[in-house]
DNA sequence: GAGGTGACTGCGA
DNA sequence: CTCGCAGCCACCT
């Protein structure tokens, strides 16, 4: 546990998110216990894509649900579309009922 | 070994 | 209300 990098933590926190759900940075950084540094769960985002299996980076948004990241993606419309894919509503990269489809760990796993 | 960077956040003006 | 600044810490050069 104590061995993999805190990229592999963040991953796994992000592959916990339910699908139609979405998360924000400095959530799963408060719950990996880097609260304050939500820079560091963005950062590891950056090589999601290198990571296996894949991350649903595209789940994972700012604190007010705006796709900040879109442009680390493949193509801009692609986090929107995955989103979409999932039920979830974005509209102008931002994500409908944010409040509502917010996923925190520390809550949702607490069970 | 040191410096710079960044997919964020919160507070002050 | 909007805009700007400083803190945060792991990874890369």
């Amino acid at each position: 546990m104590e061995d993999i990098s805190f990229y592999d933590q963040v991953y796994q926190v992000v592959r916990l998110i339910p699908e139609g759900r979405v998360s924000s940075y400095g959530t799963i950084a408060s719950y990996l216990g880097t609260k304050g540094s939500a820079r560091m769960v963005g950062y590891a985002m950056n090589a999601a894509d290198t990571a296996h299996p894949t991350v649903p980076a595209h789940r994972v948004v700012n604190r007010i649900g705006l796709l900040t990241g879109k442009f680390h993606f493949n193509a801009e419309d692609l986090m929107k579309e995955l989103l979409e894919n999932e039920g979830i509503k974005v509209e102008n990269d931002q994500v409908k009922d944010f409040k509502k489809l917010f996923w925190d760990p520390a809550i949702e796993l607490q069970l």
